[in-house]
DNA sequence: GCAAGGTC
């Protein structure tokens, strides 16, 4: 038997139909997709299926000096174990096997990890290597026509990097969360990608928090041609020419602005000195990588995160190609025209595909970067129609056919008109200048109106002509700080630092909201963050500069030519991270005390009214958050905070008692709570409204049903004679809440009406309401999280793994969970099994 | 419970 082993599952199902002539069929082993036809299997792996760790007894923090794990053995242990035992089944009865990973080096080292499996079951095997760029029948077949090795020596520049990232950051990563005892879930993380990303984010805060804003003035004045209408009238700014012969229209000083203003109001007319017109081609932009896919759905108002799961959904679905892709340029197999032309014949790109084929002929545009393991990002010719998508992955779908629709169009076309008048004034001129711009040729516009081609007026003149001047304003400003990275820019950023991959850079991103470090979009960093950049600066600067990155490219070249070995670059590593814990080894006190007080300055709100200590954002627990005093035990001072979602401290804070602002981080739930002390007061302040008698205890003891809000800020219906009687049915926390008039025939209580935004809705009878809440919670509901020590993290990625109940988890196969979910070790799953017994 | 890199 024949194997063939690609990198996941869907270049398994595309590479067997091809070789198969589409006769291949799918047959499911052990939860692993392994394609069939003839003598030969084909399987998918899932990316890597082995990763580097170290021996289990390095495993607890507290009981291994982190810097042993410098020199300790590193092991390759099993990730996908499911994929990994279909993989050695197979490999047992193969007469031959070939790899067909993706052409890069990544894939070169995937394709050794399923040599070794494959070796390890089957030592005389042959195994091959075949290397093509894109799926398509001539590419494949060719490679697999002649059959290559696969690069060893490839494949260890790729395990150098393994060694060396698991090393540093595993090392590096314990020592700071042991010396701020920040153990458990809030470990304090470094890496060679993550540590430049977040200073990055850290210094640009610094050159914000640095600014020192100026003061200038910028002066306008409106211009007529003679005869014209009012409303004809164009804009003209001020300018003079500075010490470098450079125009410039800022004016550092006020006298000077002043009375320049004066001369420009006082002024009638002014006089046409120069005109010129030039046109300018404005170029369709290039194919689409990873990168500038993000920035464009960025634009649309995607995180980098939400594009690329959304083209993750449109890849699986076929729908578009690969969305991992540094490559921007067309592979030779893409026919521009063959695909326009099943566009052409599309239920909603029809008429823009046929304009695109009047063309004489089509050109696609090319970017600098050319790579052999996918194309750039394009639509397929299976094409959806809006009914088949959701708005949110209609509207990305739409983004990159227009973005393909783009590479292929003409090149649009600008008059770019700038006049320049002078006014004189006590015999000075003072010159002011107009830029007009008109669109002439549409070109790529007409299929992919995401950029702006806004036009400015400005009217045919002629030198030596009079304008009357109609309108003079003066406006003063000032010079604004370095604005912070948004997503894209902060990948885009990465990209041209060489950190991080096309597949890991929006990760990046999400690490670092995942573990405090930045906040809020676009990320802006954290005391703790700040923290952690600066005792990396101090003592580890290596991680957090670019520079650890391009020394290791540089590394792994030389390993992959044969220039270096795998060892010798690995150990001069070690080497070099031995001595920056000879360094640490003495701060480690000054480093954990810095890091502790940030992780605490996070938490600060502002002064305790009792105490005077600081008022810090607490977890209880059982995972719920308060306000606590700094001063606890000797102060007992608390306030609640809302039940649902995350704290945000916000930099506003409330006039009346000087605390900040508090917004709840609850995805699509996520609001602004305000200040916690009013909120509690409100609370006490507000009366309750009776609604009618208590199911529970109304009969017997008179107990009324009440909308009454908590101190925590969020309401409910609860019985008035609580806490004797703790019947409570629950309310949305948004929006008010009106009373009608209309009584729910089975619960005699009244309908209730919630007015949020501009859209009142019908909650109805609060019983009945509850009632239907319920019903639907115990279709879908999870009930993981009420166990001890799981999370609304863990829960949501056990629910990925198929396990969204206790129930499931009660069944589940601890050693395949957590060899799937990322970060649920076996002892923490035995641990939450025996709780839901 | 550490990293970064694949993939889902």
């Amino acid at each position: 038997m024949e194997l063939i082993i690609t990198e996941k599952d869907n270049a398994a199902r595309r590479i067997a139909d091809i070789l198969s002539g589409e006769s291949a069929e799918a047959e499911r082993k052990n939860g692993v997709n392994v394609y069939k036809w003839g003598g030969k299997r084909c399987i998918g792996l899932s990316g890597h299926v082995v990763g580097v760790d170290f021996p289990d007894e390095y495993n607890d923090w507290r009981d291994v000096e982190p810097v042993e794990l410098i020199d300790a053995p590193i092991e390759k242990k099993a990730t996908k174990e499911n994929i990994v035992s279909t993989l050695r089944v197979l490999a047992r009865k193969a007469t031959q096997v070939t790899i067909a990973t993706d052409y890069d080096r990544e894939g070169e080292l995937i394709g050794k990890e399923a040599w070794e499996i494959v070796r390890d079951v089957n030592d005389d095997v042959p195994i091959h290597r075949v290397r093509f760029s894109s799926i398509t029948e001539n590419e494949v077949v060719d490679a697999f026509e002649d059959p290559d090795e696969l690069d060893f020596d490839l494949a260890a520049a790729g395990e150098a990097r393994q060694e060396i990232d698991l090393i540093w950051g595993a090392a590096l990563t314990r020592f700071l969360s042991l010396s701020a005892r920040q153990l458990g879930d809030d470990f304090i993380s470094v890496g060679r990608v993550q540590s430049p990303t977040l200073k990055l984010i850290v210094d640009r805060e610094r050159e914000i928090e640095a600014f020192d804003p100026e003061d200038y003035w910028e002066l306008f004045a409106d211009l007529l041609k003679a005869e014209e209408d009012e409303d004809a009238a164009f804009e003209s700014q001020y300018f003079y020419l500075d010490e470098d012969d450079n125009e410039a229209e800022r004016v550092w000083d006020e006298e000077t602005a002043e009375a320049v203003f004066e001369a420009l109001e006082s002024a009638t007319e002014a006089v046409v000195e120069r005109v010129s017109r030039r046109t300018r081609t404005d170029d369709p932009p290039a194919p689409f990588n990873t990168t500038q896919f993000i920035r464009a759905a960025g634009s649309l108002g995607y995180s980098a995160q939400r594009a690329m799961s959304i083209a993750e959904d449109l890849y699986t679905a076929g729908y578009m190609t690969y969305p991992r892709t540094d490559n921007t340029v067309y592979p030779d197999d893409l026919d521009p025209e063959e695909l326009l032309g099943t566009f052409a014949e599309s239920y909603h790109f029809d008429e823009d595909a046929e304009l695109l084929l009047e063309a004489d002929e089509i050109t696609p545009t090319e970017g600098d970067e050319e790579t052999t393991d996918h194309p750039p990002i394009h639509p397929t010719e299976d094409i959806p129609t809006k009914a088949d998508l959701s708005d949110d992955e209609w509207e990305v779908y739409e983004l990159v056919v227009r973005r393909f629709f783009a590479t292929v169009a003409d090149s649009a076309e600008w008059e770019h008109l700038k006049v320049v008048a002078g006014i004189e004034a006590d015999g000075d001129t003072h010159k002011l200048k107009s830029n007009g711009k008109r669109l002439l040729e549409e070109g790529y516009h007409a299929v992919y109106p995401y950029y702006n081609t806004s036009e400015n007026y400005v009217p045919d003149v002629t030198e030596g002509e009079t304008l009357a001047v109609t309108d003079t304003r003066i406006e003063d400003k000032q010079t604004q700080p370095p604005r912070r990275y948004g997503q894209s820019r902060l990948i885009e950023t990465m990209e041209k630092m060489g950190v991080g991959t096309k597949s890991t850079r929006h990760n990046t991103i999400e690490k670092l909201y995942d573990r405090g470090y930045v906040e809020s979009d676009p990320p802006r960093p954290t005391q703790i963050a700040k923290a952690v950049v600066e005792a990396a600066e101090e003592f580890a600067d290596l991680v957090v500069s670019e520079e650890m990155t391009r020394e290791l490219e540089q590394d792994m070249t030389a390993i992959a030519e044969g220039e270096a070995d795998l060892s010798e670059v690995a150990d001069e590593s070690r080497e070099y991270l031995q001595q920056v814990f000879e360094d640490l080894r003495e701060s480690r006190e000054e480093v954990g005390d810095l890091l502790q007080k940030s992780l605490k300055a996070d938490k600060i709100l502002g002064p305790c009214p009792e105490s005077g200590h600081d008022l810090l954002v607490r977890q209880s627990r059982r995972g719920s958050y308060f306000v606590g005093c700094d001063g606890y035990p000797d102060c007992e001072y608390t306030l609640p905070l809302p039940n649902t979602g995350k704290p945000l401290i916000l930099d506003e804070t409330c006039e009346d008692h000087d605390l900040h602002h508090v917004k709840m981080l609850a995805g699509r739930q996520t609001f602004v709570h305000g200040c916690p002390l009013c909120k509690a007061e409100e609370a006490d302040e507000e009366e309750d409204e009776v609604i009618g008698e208590c199911p529970e205890c109304g009969a017997e003891e008179g107990g009324e049903l009440a909308i009454k809000r908590l101190q925590n800020g969020s309401r409910l219906v609860g019985c008035t004679r609580y806490p004797d009687c703790d019947y409570s049915l629950p309310l949305p926390r948004r929006g008010d809440i009106e009373v009608t008039d209309e009584r729910c025939e089975e619960h005699d209580l009244p309908e209730l009406v919630v007015h949020s935004g501009d859209d009142p809705w019908e909650l109805g009878c609060p019983i009945c309401n509850y009632r239907e809440f319920q019903a639907r919670e115990s279709e879908s509901g999870s009930d993981l999280e009420a166990l001890d020590g799981l999370g609304a993290k863990t829960a949501e990625k056990l629910a990925d793994a198929g396990i969204e109940s206790v129930a499931d988890l009660k069944e589940a196969e601890v050693e395949t969970v957590a060899s799937e979910v990322q970060g649920v070790s076996e002892d923490r799953l035995r641990g939450w099994q025996a709780k839901a017994d």
